[in-house]
DNA sequence: ACAGCTTCTTAAGATATCTTAATTTTTAAG
DNA sequence: CTTAAAAATTAAGATATCTTAAGAAGCTGT
Protein backbone atom coordinates (compact mmCIF):
# COMPACT_ATOMS: atom_id res chain seq x y z
CA UNK A 1 0.00 0.00 0.00
CA UNK A 2 2.93 2.35 0.83
CA UNK A 3 4.56 1.70 -3.00
CA UNK A 4 0.65 3.02 -4.08
CA UNK A 5 0.38 6.26 -1.80
CA UNK A 6 4.20 6.52 -3.26
CA UNK A 7 2.93 6.17 -6.48
CA UNK A 8 0.41 8.48 -6.15
CA UNK A 9 2.30 11.49 -4.42
CA UNK A 10 4.86 11.53 -7.08
CA UNK A 11 2.55 13.09 -9.47
CA UNK A 12 0.03 14.83 -6.94
CA UNK A 13 -0.16 15.99 -3.47
CA UNK A 14 -2.88 14.31 -0.99
CA UNK A 15 -3.65 15.06 2.46
CA UNK A 16 -3.38 12.02 4.89
CA UNK A 17 -7.54 12.02 4.97
CA UNK A 18 -6.99 11.70 1.27
CA UNK A 19 -4.53 9.35 2.03
CA UNK A 20 -7.20 7.11 4.04
CA UNK A 21 -10.27 7.54 2.09
CA UNK A 22 -8.31 5.98 -0.96
CA UNK A 23 -6.69 3.36 1.55
CA UNK A 24 -10.80 2.15 2.07
CA UNK A 25 -11.36 1.81 -1.33
CA UNK A 26 -8.40 -0.60 -2.03
CA UNK A 27 -8.61 -4.01 -2.50
CA UNK A 28 -6.05 -6.60 -2.74
CA UNK A 29 -5.82 -9.41 -4.78
CA UNK A 30 -3.21 -11.96 -4.77
CA UNK A 31 -1.86 -14.25 -7.60
CA UNK A 32 0.01 -17.42 -8.05
CA UNK A 33 2.34 -17.38 -11.52
CA UNK A 34 0.46 -18.17 -14.41
CA UNK A 35 -3.33 -16.96 -12.32
CA UNK A 36 -5.23 -14.79 -14.68
CA UNK A 37 -5.96 -11.95 -13.22
CA UNK A 38 -8.59 -10.45 -16.08
CA UNK A 39 -10.07 -12.97 -18.62
CA UNK A 40 -11.10 -12.10 -22.42
CA UNK A 41 -14.48 -11.00 -22.77
CA UNK A 42 -14.79 -10.20 -19.01
CA UNK A 43 -15.36 -6.35 -18.14
CA UNK A 44 -12.37 -4.70 -16.47
CA UNK A 45 -14.10 -2.76 -14.01
CA UNK A 46 -11.00 -2.41 -11.60
CA UNK A 47 -7.90 -0.24 -11.87
CA UNK A 48 -4.72 -2.20 -10.96
CA UNK A 49 -1.69 -1.36 -9.56
CA UNK A 50 0.93 -4.04 -8.57
CA UNK A 51 2.47 -4.14 -5.55
CA UNK A 52 4.59 -7.14 -6.50
CA UNK A 53 5.10 -9.28 -8.96
CA UNK A 54 4.95 -9.32 -12.60
CA UNK A 55 2.15 -9.93 -15.20
CA UNK A 56 1.09 -9.38 -18.59
CA UNK A 57 -1.23 -8.60 -20.93
CA UNK A 58 -2.06 -10.51 -24.27
CA UNK A 59 -4.33 -10.85 -26.72
CA UNK A 60 -4.52 -14.02 -29.13
CA UNK A 61 -5.21 -13.59 -32.72
CA UNK A 62 -7.17 -15.86 -35.19
CA UNK A 63 -4.04 -18.20 -35.47
CA UNK A 64 -3.59 -18.67 -31.73
CA UNK A 65 -0.67 -16.83 -31.60
CA UNK A 66 -0.13 -14.83 -28.57
CA UNK A 67 0.89 -11.22 -28.70
CA UNK A 68 2.05 -9.38 -25.54
CA UNK A 69 0.63 -5.88 -25.27
CA UNK A 70 1.96 -4.61 -22.15
CA UNK A 71 4.07 -5.93 -19.58
CA UNK A 72 4.19 -4.34 -15.94
CA UNK A 73 6.36 -4.81 -12.59
CA UNK A 74 5.33 -3.37 -9.31
CA UNK A 75 5.10 0.40 -9.12
CA UNK A 76 3.41 0.30 -12.33
CA UNK A 77 -0.20 0.30 -13.18
CA UNK A 78 -1.79 -2.59 -15.18
CA UNK A 79 -5.17 -3.32 -17.30
CA UNK A 80 -7.20 -3.07 -20.15
CA UNK A 81 -8.04 0.17 -20.40
CA UNK A 82 -10.00 0.17 -23.09
CA UNK A 83 -12.08 -2.10 -21.48
CA UNK A 84 -12.13 -0.41 -18.41
CA UNK A 85 -12.88 3.10 -20.01
CA UNK A 86 -15.62 1.49 -23.01
CA UNK A 87 -17.04 -1.37 -20.32
CA UNK A 88 -16.99 -3.41 -23.06
CA UNK A 89 -15.57 -6.83 -23.20
CA UNK A 90 -11.96 -7.16 -22.81
CA UNK A 91 -10.08 -8.08 -26.14
CA UNK A 92 -7.18 -9.76 -24.05
CA UNK A 93 -6.02 -11.48 -20.66
CA UNK A 94 -4.14 -10.21 -18.20
CA UNK A 95 -1.74 -12.41 -16.32
CA UNK A 96 0.71 -13.08 -13.49
CA UNK A 97 3.84 -13.96 -15.12
CA UNK A 98 5.31 -14.58 -11.18
CA UNK A 99 3.55 -14.35 -7.75
CA UNK A 100 1.88 -10.92 -7.37
CA UNK A 101 0.05 -9.10 -5.32
CA UNK A 102 -2.53 -6.31 -7.05
CA UNK A 103 -4.07 -3.71 -5.54
CA UNK A 104 -7.26 -2.37 -7.84
CA UNK A 105 -9.76 -0.14 -7.13
CA UNK A 106 -13.53 -0.33 -8.46
CA UNK A 107 -14.70 1.80 -10.92
CA UNK A 108 -17.89 2.67 -9.32
CA UNK A 109 -16.00 3.65 -5.48
CA UNK A 110 -13.11 5.71 -8.00
CA UNK A 111 -16.01 7.52 -9.43
CA UNK A 112 -16.44 8.89 -5.66
CA UNK A 113 -13.01 9.43 -5.26
CA UNK A 114 -12.91 11.32 -8.07
CA UNK A 115 -15.92 13.84 -6.65
CA UNK A 116 -14.29 14.42 -3.06
CA UNK A 117 -10.53 14.42 -4.00
CA UNK A 118 -9.66 16.44 -7.48
CA UNK A 119 -6.18 15.26 -7.23
CA UNK A 120 -7.18 11.55 -7.80
CA UNK A 121 -9.28 12.14 -10.88
CA UNK A 122 -5.69 14.71 -11.74
CA UNK A 123 -3.97 11.85 -11.06
CA UNK A 124 -5.43 9.60 -13.26
CA UNK A 125 -6.36 12.14 -16.34
CA UNK A 126 -2.00 12.68 -16.32
CA UNK A 127 -1.76 8.56 -16.29
CA UNK A 128 -3.96 8.79 -19.27
CA UNK A 129 -1.59 10.74 -20.64
CA UNK A 130 1.24 9.53 -20.17
CA UNK A 131 -0.12 5.98 -21.03
CA UNK A 132 -1.21 7.16 -24.32
CA UNK A 133 2.27 9.25 -25.13
CA UNK A 134 4.22 6.03 -23.95
CA UNK A 135 1.84 3.95 -26.49
CA UNK A 136 1.89 6.71 -29.33
CA UNK A 137 5.62 6.10 -29.37
CA UNK A 138 5.46 2.68 -29.38
CA UNK A 139 3.26 2.80 -32.34
CA UNK A 140 5.71 5.02 -34.21
CA UNK A 141 8.83 3.02 -33.07
CA UNK A 142 7.13 -0.38 -34.73
CA UNK A 143 6.43 1.88 -37.61
CA UNK A 144 10.24 3.29 -38.09
CA UNK A 145 12.50 0.64 -36.56
CA UNK A 146 13.97 -2.01 -37.73
CA UNK A 147 13.32 -5.35 -35.58
CA UNK A 148 17.04 -4.84 -34.59
CA UNK A 149 16.44 -1.87 -32.91
CA UNK A 150 12.81 -2.25 -31.45
CA UNK A 151 15.21 -5.12 -29.89
CA UNK A 152 17.75 -2.60 -28.57
CA UNK A 153 15.36 0.05 -27.71
CA UNK A 154 13.42 -2.68 -25.32
CA UNK A 155 16.55 -3.59 -23.70
CA UNK A 156 17.45 0.23 -22.90
CA UNK A 157 14.17 0.91 -21.54
CA UNK A 158 13.30 -2.16 -19.38
CA UNK A 159 16.60 -4.24 -18.78
CA UNK A 160 14.81 -4.86 -15.44
CA UNK A 161 11.57 -6.41 -17.02
CA UNK A 162 13.89 -8.17 -19.62
CA UNK A 163 15.54 -10.09 -16.70
CA UNK A 164 12.45 -11.29 -15.02
CA UNK A 165 10.44 -12.54 -18.30
CA UNK A 166 11.01 -15.23 -20.48
CA UNK A 167 12.80 -14.15 -23.97
CA UNK A 168 10.05 -15.60 -26.07
CA UNK A 169 7.53 -13.07 -24.25
CA UNK A 170 10.17 -10.14 -25.30
CA UNK A 171 9.74 -11.76 -28.95
CA UNK A 172 5.84 -11.55 -28.29
CA UNK A 173 5.99 -7.95 -26.92
CA UNK A 174 8.67 -6.92 -29.89
CA UNK A 175 6.49 -8.75 -32.97
CA UNK A 176 8.83 -11.60 -33.86
CA UNK A 177 8.75 -15.20 -33.50
CA UNK A 178 11.25 -16.42 -30.23
CA UNK A 179 13.50 -18.24 -33.15
CA UNK A 180 13.69 -14.70 -35.07
CA UNK A 181 15.02 -12.92 -31.85
CA UNK A 182 17.16 -15.59 -30.50
CA UNK A 183 19.19 -15.43 -34.16
CA UNK A 184 18.84 -11.41 -33.77
CA UNK A 185 20.83 -11.58 -30.51
CA UNK A 186 23.35 -13.81 -31.68
CA UNK A 187 24.55 -11.56 -34.09
CA UNK A 188 24.77 -8.98 -31.71
CA UNK A 189 27.35 -10.71 -29.90
CA UNK B 1 -17.16 27.60 -35.52
CA UNK B 2 -20.33 25.38 -35.31
CA UNK B 3 -19.00 22.23 -36.05
CA UNK B 4 -16.42 22.36 -33.31
CA UNK B 5 -19.53 23.89 -30.61
CA UNK B 6 -21.60 20.37 -32.38
CA UNK B 7 -18.63 18.33 -31.88
CA UNK B 8 -17.95 19.49 -27.83
CA UNK B 9 -21.67 19.40 -27.04
CA UNK B 10 -21.83 16.15 -28.81
CA UNK B 11 -19.93 14.95 -25.61
CA UNK B 12 -20.11 17.27 -22.68
CA UNK B 13 -23.32 20.30 -22.50
CA UNK B 14 -22.13 23.63 -22.81
CA UNK B 15 -24.49 27.28 -21.30
CA UNK B 16 -24.17 29.60 -24.06
CA UNK B 17 -21.81 31.91 -21.83
CA UNK B 18 -19.60 28.77 -21.78
CA UNK B 19 -19.82 28.57 -25.42
CA UNK B 20 -18.98 32.63 -25.85
CA UNK B 21 -16.10 32.27 -23.99
CA UNK B 22 -14.88 29.26 -25.71
CA UNK B 23 -15.08 30.74 -28.86
CA UNK B 24 -12.77 34.29 -27.57
CA UNK B 25 -10.06 31.70 -26.87
CA UNK B 26 -10.57 30.27 -30.16
CA UNK B 27 -8.13 30.91 -33.44
CA UNK B 28 -8.13 29.88 -36.94
CA UNK B 29 -5.64 29.04 -39.48
CA UNK B 30 -6.31 28.72 -43.45
CA UNK B 31 -3.91 26.28 -44.73
CA UNK B 32 -3.23 25.63 -48.29
CA UNK B 33 -2.43 21.99 -49.66
CA UNK B 34 0.97 20.53 -48.62
CA UNK B 35 1.49 23.60 -46.04
CA UNK B 36 2.78 22.69 -42.88
CA UNK B 37 1.27 22.84 -39.62
CA UNK B 38 2.87 21.80 -37.37
CA UNK B 39 7.05 21.33 -37.84
CA UNK B 40 9.02 18.90 -36.64
CA UNK B 41 11.08 19.84 -33.85
CA UNK B 42 8.51 22.38 -32.82
CA UNK B 43 6.74 22.15 -29.61
CA UNK B 44 3.12 21.99 -29.82
CA UNK B 45 0.94 24.52 -27.70
CA UNK B 46 -2.10 24.04 -29.50
CA UNK B 47 -5.40 21.66 -29.57
CA UNK B 48 -6.27 22.15 -32.76
CA UNK B 49 -9.61 21.18 -34.38
CA UNK B 50 -10.32 20.93 -38.49
CA UNK B 51 -13.26 23.02 -39.50
CA UNK B 52 -12.76 22.28 -43.32
CA UNK B 53 -10.03 19.89 -45.39
CA UNK B 54 -7.94 17.21 -44.50
CA UNK B 55 -4.85 16.41 -42.98
CA UNK B 56 -1.59 14.13 -41.63
CA UNK B 57 0.47 13.38 -39.12
CA UNK B 58 3.81 12.08 -40.03
CA UNK B 59 6.82 11.09 -38.95
CA UNK B 60 10.57 10.55 -41.29
CA UNK B 61 13.15 7.48 -40.09
CA UNK B 62 16.41 7.34 -40.47
CA UNK B 63 16.63 5.99 -44.08
CA UNK B 64 14.23 9.39 -45.14
CA UNK B 65 10.68 7.34 -45.36
CA UNK B 66 7.68 9.18 -44.65
CA UNK B 67 4.81 6.98 -41.99
CA UNK B 68 1.54 8.52 -41.12
CA UNK B 69 0.54 7.82 -37.63
CA UNK B 70 -2.80 10.09 -38.06
CA UNK B 71 -5.13 11.12 -40.85
CA UNK B 72 -7.85 13.60 -39.91
CA UNK B 73 -10.80 15.42 -41.92
CA UNK B 74 -13.14 18.11 -41.05
CA UNK B 75 -15.25 16.89 -37.48
CA UNK B 76 -11.80 15.49 -35.90
CA UNK B 77 -9.25 16.74 -33.56
CA UNK B 78 -5.38 16.89 -34.63
CA UNK B 79 -2.24 16.95 -32.73
CA UNK B 80 0.98 15.59 -31.53
CA UNK B 81 -0.15 15.00 -28.51
CA UNK B 82 2.66 13.33 -27.37
CA UNK B 83 4.35 17.23 -28.06
CA UNK B 84 1.56 18.71 -26.57
CA UNK B 85 1.62 17.29 -23.33
CA UNK B 86 4.93 16.96 -22.32
CA UNK B 87 6.00 20.24 -24.02
CA UNK B 88 8.73 18.68 -26.15
CA UNK B 89 9.69 19.23 -30.01
CA UNK B 90 7.41 17.11 -32.14
CA UNK B 91 8.90 14.14 -33.37
CA UNK B 92 7.11 14.66 -37.15
CA UNK B 93 5.18 16.73 -39.13
CA UNK B 94 1.79 18.28 -39.51
CA UNK B 95 0.47 18.69 -42.96
CA UNK B 96 -2.36 19.60 -45.12
CA UNK B 97 -3.28 17.43 -47.77
CA UNK B 98 -6.42 19.55 -49.07
CA UNK B 99 -6.72 23.41 -48.71
CA UNK B 100 -8.14 23.42 -45.04
CA UNK B 101 -9.27 25.67 -42.36
CA UNK B 102 -8.31 24.52 -38.73
CA UNK B 103 -9.24 25.88 -35.16
CA UNK B 104 -6.70 26.02 -32.82
CA UNK B 105 -6.97 26.78 -28.64
CA UNK B 106 -3.66 27.78 -27.12
CA UNK B 107 -2.54 25.44 -24.38
CA UNK B 108 -2.04 28.74 -21.80
CA UNK B 109 -5.57 29.54 -22.85
CA UNK B 110 -7.37 26.28 -22.57
CA UNK B 111 -5.73 25.74 -18.72
CA UNK B 112 -7.56 28.89 -17.82
CA UNK B 113 -10.89 27.49 -19.73
CA UNK B 114 -10.33 24.43 -17.55
CA UNK B 115 -10.46 25.98 -14.42
CA UNK B 116 -13.71 28.27 -15.68
CA UNK B 117 -15.47 25.64 -16.77
CA UNK B 118 -15.47 22.11 -15.54
CA UNK B 119 -16.99 20.32 -18.74
CA UNK B 120 -14.58 21.24 -20.93
CA UNK B 121 -11.85 19.91 -19.13
CA UNK B 122 -14.06 16.92 -19.08
CA UNK B 123 -14.15 16.52 -22.65
CA UNK B 124 -10.22 16.88 -23.09
CA UNK B 125 -10.17 13.84 -20.62
CA UNK B 126 -12.59 11.76 -23.13
CA UNK B 127 -10.97 12.86 -26.13
CA UNK B 128 -7.41 11.75 -24.67
CA UNK B 129 -8.90 8.42 -23.50
CA UNK B 130 -10.75 7.86 -26.95
CA UNK B 131 -7.66 8.60 -28.80
CA UNK B 132 -5.88 6.12 -26.31
CA UNK B 133 -8.08 3.48 -26.96
CA UNK B 134 -8.05 3.67 -30.56
CA UNK B 135 -4.05 4.18 -30.78
CA UNK B 136 -4.74 0.68 -28.65
CA UNK B 137 -6.72 -1.19 -31.12
CA UNK B 138 -4.57 0.24 -33.70
CA UNK B 139 -1.45 -1.63 -31.55
CA UNK B 140 -3.10 -4.63 -31.17
CA UNK B 141 -4.21 -4.89 -35.14
CA UNK B 142 -0.72 -4.15 -36.11
CA UNK B 143 0.50 -6.90 -33.75
CA UNK B 144 -1.99 -9.84 -34.64
CA UNK B 145 -3.96 -8.64 -38.38
CA UNK B 146 -2.28 -9.68 -41.84
CA UNK B 147 -1.36 -6.88 -43.69
CA UNK B 148 -4.40 -7.73 -46.18
CA UNK B 149 -6.62 -7.43 -42.71
CA UNK B 150 -5.43 -4.14 -41.81
CA UNK B 151 -5.88 -2.83 -45.54
CA UNK B 152 -9.81 -4.19 -44.74
CA UNK B 153 -10.46 -2.82 -41.76
CA UNK B 154 -9.10 0.74 -42.87
CA UNK B 155 -11.26 0.21 -45.74
CA UNK B 156 -14.25 -0.58 -43.43
CA UNK B 157 -13.04 2.24 -40.94
CA UNK B 158 -12.33 5.22 -43.05
CA UNK B 159 -13.88 4.62 -46.71
CA UNK B 160 -14.30 8.70 -46.07
CA UNK B 161 -10.62 9.32 -46.25
CA UNK B 162 -9.64 6.22 -48.37
CA UNK B 163 -11.46 8.35 -51.07
CA UNK B 164 -9.65 11.67 -50.13
CA UNK B 165 -5.76 10.53 -49.78
CA UNK B 166 -3.39 9.36 -52.20
CA UNK B 167 -2.94 5.38 -52.03
CA UNK B 168 0.47 5.51 -51.29
CA UNK B 169 -0.34 7.43 -47.88
CA UNK B 170 -2.82 4.35 -47.25
CA UNK B 171 -0.07 2.02 -47.38
CA UNK B 172 2.03 4.61 -45.40
CA UNK B 173 -0.83 4.26 -42.61
CA UNK B 174 -0.68 0.43 -42.56
CA UNK B 175 3.20 0.21 -42.56
CA UNK B 176 3.12 -0.99 -46.10
CA UNK B 177 5.15 0.14 -49.35
CA UNK B 178 2.67 1.58 -51.75
CA UNK B 179 3.66 -1.15 -54.48
CA UNK B 180 2.35 -3.72 -52.07
CA UNK B 181 -0.44 -2.41 -51.11
CA UNK B 182 -1.06 -2.13 -54.86
CA UNK B 183 -0.80 -5.99 -55.76
CA UNK B 184 -2.55 -6.63 -52.22
CA UNK B 185 -5.51 -4.73 -54.14
CA UNK B 186 -4.95 -6.78 -57.15
CA UNK B 187 -5.91 -10.27 -55.34
CA UNK B 188 -8.82 -8.68 -53.50
CA UNK B 189 -10.98 -8.19 -56.96
C1' DA C 1 -5.34 21.22 -75.01
C1' DC C 2 -0.69 20.47 -73.54
C1' DA C 3 3.22 19.75 -70.55
C1' DG C 4 4.67 18.43 -66.40
C1' DC C 5 4.04 16.49 -62.19
C1' DT C 6 1.92 13.07 -59.22
C1' DT C 7 0.22 8.65 -58.51
C1' DC C 8 -0.43 3.84 -59.56
C1' DT C 9 0.90 -0.49 -61.50
C1' DT C 10 3.91 -4.24 -62.94
C1' DA C 11 7.52 -7.37 -62.46
C1' DA C 12 12.05 -9.30 -61.17
C1' DG C 13 15.35 -9.99 -57.86
C1' DA C 14 16.77 -9.11 -52.93
C1' DT C 15 15.95 -9.35 -48.07
C1' DA C 16 13.65 -10.06 -43.75
C1' DT C 17 11.05 -12.81 -41.20
C1' DC C 18 8.50 -17.05 -40.41
C1' DT C 19 7.73 -22.11 -40.09
C1' DT C 20 9.08 -26.39 -38.86
C1' DA C 21 11.61 -29.55 -36.49
C1' DA C 22 15.31 -31.26 -34.02
C1' DT C 23 18.79 -30.33 -30.22
C1' DT C 24 20.61 -28.15 -26.23
C1' DT C 25 20.19 -25.57 -22.11
C1' DT C 26 17.82 -23.97 -18.19
C1' DT C 27 14.43 -24.13 -14.69
C1' DA C 28 11.13 -26.18 -11.55
C1' DA C 29 8.94 -30.05 -9.00
C1' DG C 30 8.98 -34.13 -6.60
C1' DC D 1 19.45 -35.12 -6.80
C1' DT D 2 16.74 -36.54 -10.54
C1' DT D 3 13.56 -36.02 -13.90
C1' DA D 4 10.16 -33.63 -16.38
C1' DA D 5 8.79 -29.40 -18.24
C1' DA D 6 9.93 -24.96 -20.10
C1' DA D 7 12.85 -22.09 -22.74
C1' DA D 8 16.42 -21.10 -26.05
C1' DT D 9 19.11 -22.23 -30.05
C1' DT D 10 20.15 -23.87 -34.64
C1' DA D 11 19.37 -24.54 -39.35
C1' DA D 12 16.87 -25.34 -43.72
C1' DG D 13 13.32 -24.25 -46.60
C1' DA D 14 9.04 -21.33 -47.28
C1' DT D 15 6.71 -16.96 -47.48
C1' DA D 16 5.90 -12.10 -47.12
C1' DT D 17 7.40 -7.87 -47.99
C1' DC D 18 10.72 -4.66 -49.91
C1' DT D 19 13.67 -2.50 -53.51
C1' DT D 20 14.40 -0.98 -57.83
C1' DA D 21 13.15 0.43 -62.17
C1' DA D 22 10.27 1.38 -65.75
C1' DG D 23 6.15 2.59 -67.84
C1' DA D 24 1.06 3.78 -67.73
C1' DA D 25 -2.50 6.55 -66.09
C1' DG D 26 -4.40 10.48 -63.97
C1' DC D 27 -4.51 15.14 -62.59
C1' DT D 28 -3.22 20.28 -62.55
C1' DG D 29 -1.99 24.70 -63.99
C1' DT D 30 -1.36 27.65 -67.79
Amino acid sequence: MDLLLQNIRNEVSLSEDDAKELQQAVTSVSLKKKDILLFKGEVSNYMRFIDQGCLRAYYIDNSGNEHILQFGIEGWWINDLHSYLTQQPAQGFIQALEDSQVLQIHRDRLEVLFSNIPSIERFFRLKIQSGYVALQERTIHSLTKTSEERYLDFRNKYRNIEQRVPQYMVASYLGLTPEHLSSLRKTLL
